[in-house]
DNA sequence: GACTTGATGGTATGTTTGTACCATAAAAAC
DNA sequence: GTTTTTATGGTACAAACATACCATCAAGTC
């Protein structure tokens, strides 16, 4: 088997691995073992393509912010033919909540990250501080957009209207992965909010008010 | 110094102590050692009072949540005279957002907490569950009396405002424990929404938009 | 005053962790 | 065909951890 290897891609096997580990039994649970085991290879080989665990660590947090960017960015080039600032910016922002298998994984696993940043200065501390900041411009842009289109309300507050998007979907987000709610459940509320947002216009699911999906919480 | 001591005062002296420690390494990097540190005694102290790691892990969850309840009904009880069913949801709401060091310590394990219950299923997996759904119940009840009071739009959905307000209020909090927004940011733009959900009645800060804060963004 | 009990400290132990070291087989280079 | 890389496995080792065990000192109990 000792062929040439490309590196690159031993590297990422290596990583995916990792990501299924922290998503089976937690970030903090992970070991030069446990990644060795489920990549299918020995502590040795994760030793010599990463050195030492912290850099794993590291290369892990940053295939998964670049792919979370590329995950954002297919969402916007494959909203629609002729999209408008409602479905791209709803597009976007479903992005945040986990529906199959990989996404979910993909989820948990930067939501540890991110918690984890909080206390280890050591693991890029303003790592978690530029996507948000961009994505927060990108979507006052979209709000301003549908302004001057009419299609939104032109008194609303781009700015802050931005932050509560993105807070919600975040919030929602985070809930699907605590169980608190179903995905279908979290997309409807989103959808939902958008509807309000936005008057007119609007994506293939019209009515605001109306997608109040199964209700899953019954009566009161 | 050998005297008689009340049991449940030590437990929430080591207890405390080990909320600081996991605010300050992570709740990851927790130990037996650190909290007994922490605490200014020995680890045969912590295990004679909580016996294994595990126990006093989840002696301090139950601790915490019990104190965030508290936390909650305070907010609801101090909420003004008679308040207005838009003073009790901001005061309830803004709980989230951690503002002294009392609270931020708070919040951030809890959170830390609550990230760890997706993959650890031994620590009382449906703990983040229960909360939350009466929350939700709470906000519901809450924006049926503003409507009826003729607060509210009638035409809104409750239940789904009441998860977005849900989602607003822990995506925000969430803001500002990662160090993406101050407190007073996310408290501005926690109202502006509320302002945008009921009409007149409404608490001491008027106006809708036009609390638009210091705009720490800048222009666009 | 003798004795038991509650509260505490120190230390030993077995396990797990990250990392360093030794070994080897296959390919590449010459 | 020998020699040098390259990719891999196995193992050894020091540190840290949770926990179990031993020791002690001050209160209460009789």
């Amino acid at each position: 088997m000792p062929k040439l290897v490309d590196h690159e891609e031993r590297r990422a096997q290596i990583i995916d691995a990792l990501l299924r580990a922290a998503a089976d039994t937690g970030l903090h649970a992970v070991t030069m073992r446990s990644v060795a085991i489920e990549a299918g290879t020995s502590v040795r080989l994760v030793q010599y393509y990463f050195d030492t665990k912290e850099q794993l660590l590291l290369a892990a947090v940053n295939r998964l912010t670049a792919r979370m960017g590329e995950r954002v960015r297919d969402r916007v080039r494959t909203a629609g033919s002729s999209p408008a600032p409602r479905d791209i910016v709803e597009a976007v922002l479903l992005e945040a909540v986990p529906t199959d298998e990989e996404s979910r994984i993909f989820h948990l696993v930067h939501t540890e990250y991110a918690v984890l940043s909080i206390t280890d200065r050591a693991l890029g501390g303003q790592r978690f501080l530029a996507a948000p900041k961009e994505m927060e411009g990108f979507l006052i842009s979209q709000l301003a957009a549908a302004q001057q289109a009419g299609d939104a309300d032109p008194h609303l507050d781009a700015r802050q209207e931005a932050v509560v998007l993105l807070a919600v979907s975040a919030g929602l987000g985070l809930s699907v992965l605590l169980g608190q709610r179903t995905a279908d459940d979290a997309n409807a509320v989103l959808r939902y909010h958008l509807g309000r947002l936005f008057h007119g216009g609007g994506g293939s699911d019209e009515g605001g008010k109306a997608s109040a999906g199964r209700n899953p919480a019954g009566g009161k």
